[in-house]
This record gives C-alpha cells, structure tokens and sequence, in this order.
DNA sequence: CTAGTGATCCGCT
DNA sequence: GCGGATCACTAGA
C-alpha cells in the first residue's frame, strides 16, 4: 500500500494547484476527481487579494486549507482553497471535476434531470458548472475543507500534468498557472 | 469552429 | 456606473 501525502496548504497555491490534480473533492459526498485548478497570489493582477483584504475576500486572507466562495459576473458560484500563511491571500480556483460521485445529484441541479446516460462531460467543466453541480454558495465560504461537509482525498502525483495561461482573466495573461490532468476528457477547455 | 450577446449581482472607483 | 477567475444559446463562416 502506497502512502500518499496530505496536501499542504501552506505551500504556494502553484505547487497547491498541482497537488490538487488528481485529488477527489467531495461536498455531502457528491463530486469526483479534479482535473483542472488555476493558482492565484497575492502579488498577482489577477487575484481577487491583489488590492488587499475586503470584505468579499475575506476567506483568502484567512488560514490555508479553507474555503473561498465568490459571486463571478452575479451569477455563478466559484470555488477556491486557500493557500500560504494567514494573512497571505493566494488561492487555488477549482475549474474542472471528472464526475464520480452522486452524478443524478449534479444532473438535477445542473438543470439535466431524466436525461440519465447522457454524457457527463458538461457537470462540472468549469467554475461555475462546478459551483452548481456540488451546491455550492455563499454559507461555504470559510469553511475548512478537511471538515464535514467536504472530504479531500489526495491522489498519487499523475503521470502527466499540463500547464498553460489561466482562462477568462486580462492582466497577468502570460502567467502558466492553469493546471490540468493529461488525456482528461473532463477538462472546461483543452490545453495548447 | 469562432464571435456575439443576455442573464444578473455586487464590490470597487 | 463599470466590469468581472462564466455559461448557454444563437448566428454565421
């Protein structure tokens, strides 16, 4: 039986991101593997710590290993895990789940209730298919993820891990910090 | 395949 | 007022 390592959150969310491929993410016991992460810090442009704590961003200046929830364009619920000391303000954002488990719960409230055996591609590709399809909203953000009603289980370092320029953002666009599993059919867009 | 658009909220300037 | 760490849908090449 091979041994594998706690992730440690107070590590750079770069290193944090790709950890994270691989990893099942549970919330009330529906979710899957994640397949695709993006770092952000807090000298990064594209952050949301990047102007220093608010009230909206409060989790991400809080300790490493906990939940950040935002609103993204009024709409979507987006999921992120801290990283660094407290008070740091680097996260990871979660933009793709392979889904594995409790996928009627996700059909259901991804609006694809009764088309059972259709393609399970959709459900969580993307930040905010994966807010959706595990029932995420504001009354998570803060929370740890190493507690009830989340489960974390790290994976073994995968074979292939690609890299490349974070999606949907304007500034810091040349950074390679989108992270994804090699040959995953699951990922919100493919890798160049 | 790419490009455009509407939905809908709230933090920040 | 502006503009997002987005998605779904449409039109057209």
């Amino acid at each position: 039986l091979s041994r594998i390592a706690k992730i440690d959150f107070r590590a750079p969310s770069e290193r944090v991101a790709r950890q994270l491929i691989g990893a099942m993410l549970l919330v009330d016991g529906v979710g899957g593997r994640i397949v695709e992460t993006e770092a952000y810090d807090r000298e990064d442009p594209a952050s949301h710590s990047f102007a220093g704590p608010t009230v909206r961003n409060a989790s991400m200046f809080g300790p490493p290993g906990r939940i950040y929830v935002y609103r993204s364009y009024g709409i979507h619920w987006c999921l992120n895990l801290v990283c660094r000391e407290p008070g740091h303000g680097a996260g990871v954002l979660i933009r793709a789940i392979e889904p594995l488990a409790g996928i009627e719960t996700m059909r259901t409230r991804r609006g694809l209730a009764g088309s059972a055996g259709v393609d399970t591609r959709l459900l969580c590709a993307g930040p905010g298919r994966v807010g959706q399809a595990l029932g995420l909203g504001p009354q998570h953000d803060g929370l740890p993820v190493d507690r009830s009603p989340f489960e974390l289980l790290p994976a073994a370092e995968p074979a292939g891990i690609l890299v490349g320029p974070r999606i949907g953002i304007t500034k810091a666009t040349d950074q390679p910090w989108r992270f994804g599993l090699a040959g995953s059919r699951f990922l919100s867009r493919p890798f160049r």
